[in-house]
DNA sequence: TATGAATGAGTATTCATTCAT
DNA sequence: AATGAATGAATACTCATTCAT
């Protein structure tokens, strides 16, 4: 508000970013709440502290945040993979890193109770599909060489198509989101490791 | 108030139930296709081919009518269950029969397209969770009824909680019928059929 | 219901006397209660315990039911005028008789309210303001002779335009009932004597 | 932000303001004119040359206008009380004063006939008595103390409880305001002086 | 960059009235 | 005479978006 500032704490831009930021986190916890449907741009603008004006310097419609908040989604998803990729060197590391994953998400139930909106707006809007598609894909083939990873350092032979068991995991977690009863966050993790547990204990050993 | 009526094709009842049938397929196609919020009574009116105020003559609000389809919905997966409970005797037959329901149902992800809607609105709705909530658990009851009887009949032992089981089977068919990448229905069926294969040769075997 | 009914308690024409009488008195109650913007013909017949169709076979419209309501208002309005008028002899017995009347009518106020909602409606609709104007110039009329006795008969000279005084008066009335706050029933009956009895003491004494 | 704005008429504030002023004139000439109930937001945006839009970025909802309204109908009659009150000295400039204040009210009975909607409008809402009943309770207190003084610069004893004859004062204004066949403006103020002056020459003389 | 008043199309719902039964 | 499903127009109110400031 002062006129000079010598030292601005923030930069002109970090200053926009953090705008940025804060209506994107308003938007994501509003959409897990009332659904993209359910939340206006009023309700974004209020809960991040600015006006509707401000909405409109930083995305060109409601429809670009969700993208945007898609892209931050699909990324944080795909970090999490990779994490698991590299850090396991065997199958006993690998299965304790996704017993960790698996009790340490509370987030997760959220986070797909948004990939159900972005799901289901992909659903009914071509231009949204049309970006959300290939993120879906990739993210999608990524889990895939990760379960074929799985099986093998397991010891077993992997199924002949993981992408197809990858479709499934993922559908298994937002599926799962969904039920929500009143209280809140439904145990998708322990519920995924133990599928993956038995599916491993049923294949077939590596000759 | 005579039975017999020469010249009337439709007695008041019958169209009045005809209007009401219209009304709620419209409202389930567009449910399906555009969610509920996305879909406006002028729509389903204009789609059932009637004006707005006879939707109101048949249904007291949108949300009414969305808890009569739930009602179906809910019937209509049932009716399936029990048939399959009822008609197969042992574990041979019991299999075929899910097989062919497995593979006879391109509708089951359009209902359960539906039923996410249904979800996501009970999960916002308190007042509408109240009546679809004892539904669903209903439902889950009886699929885990049914599970346990298929492990049994195959000579397996089945998990100690089934319920759980069911309720993850409805959340994998729940989650893949979002999948549906511009094109139309995935092949639901076929991969909970997959599923309960593995899960029931991995069982131990009872005695 | 029974269709052989040899001695019917009503005949047609009765019962439908009687349908409209109910209909007319739902109307009147709800009107006061909620105005007459306020009160839908649905609220009204079912009120009374019918049918919507029902209204229309006994009045041709909304504005018809008020219409006739008004009948029935001023002529009770008129009817205790002019009892006031035959009944009382001298100044004394007329003075008692207004008492009475003053303190009886707890209903006055409702009534009012009514006569209020009339006249609004004939500040609006034309149509109605011309069944209207007449009924009520008479009943100011009928109460402008009343006023000039009372003074004569209390051998005081009557003021030059008892129109006017009787036009006060019905403002007066109307006015009070206007306001009930929370509560019910303003006094309205004891304002008014109070009023009368200052004025005629005021008034210069018939030489 | 600066003061001098050389090319533009109206900063941002003062083109709110209008338009707020333009909603709510338009608006007091529909209800006076329709009534509350049967004036549309429609209309009263249209009326004032705006969007219904704009409707609700100056009022949150019709009946927040008809406060507004109310507000500025009460402070109209306070403002016009404390005047009489604070510049007459003596009882003849008081009822010059007041005379001049009868003869000068045309819009006196159009006040009124909104101060009937609003009065029926507090019988109805409880929201909307509750902040009615205030400032009418206020506004009656004020026009009793003038009643009071009024009576004493007669040198005449006033009434026991002026409480009372203000009531009757507004519900006669009120009453009288009703009355308006077809023409115009019904003679409220001279109705009101004329009785004023029978009652303080009725009244006892001071000692 | 950020504001927020204003827009115009849209929402669910209500209502007086009609008419086949 | 009475029913009540259906109509079509109206109602208060919401929303994503625009634009002058």
């Amino acid at each position: 508000m002062a006129k000079i500032a010598p030292r601005t704490r923030l930069t002109r831009e970090d200053s926009q970013k953090l705008t940025r930021a804060r209506l994107l986190e308003a938007a994501r916890e509003l959409f897990i709440d009332r659904g993209y449907g359910g939340t206006s741009l009023r309700d974004i603008a209020a809960a991040a502290g600015y006006s509707q004006g401000a909405f409109y310097s930083n995305f060109p419609s409601k429809e670009a945040l969700l993208l945007e908040l898609l892209k931050e989604h699909m990324s944080f998803k795909m970090t999490q993979l990779r994490g698991l990729l590299d850090t396991a060197a065997n199958a006993a590391e690998l299965m304790t890193a996704i017993d960790d994953w698996a009790s340490g998400i509370n987030d997760l139930a959220d986070w797909s109770i948004l990939a159900v909106e972005l799901r289901l707006h992909a659903n009914r809007s071509a231009e949204f599909a049309e970006a959300y598609a290939p993120m879906e894909a990739a993210h999608r083939a990524d889990l895939a060489k990760l379960l074929a990873l799985l099986f093998e350092r397991c010891g077993k032979q992997h199924p002949d198509n993981c992408d197809v068991l990858a479709e499934g995991l993922i559908a298994l977690t937002d599926g799962m989101a969904l039920n929500r009863e009143g209280g809140r966050a439904p145990p998708v993790g322990p519920a995924i490791v133990s599928l993956l547990r038995t599916l491993i204990s049923a294949a077939p050993s590596t000759n």
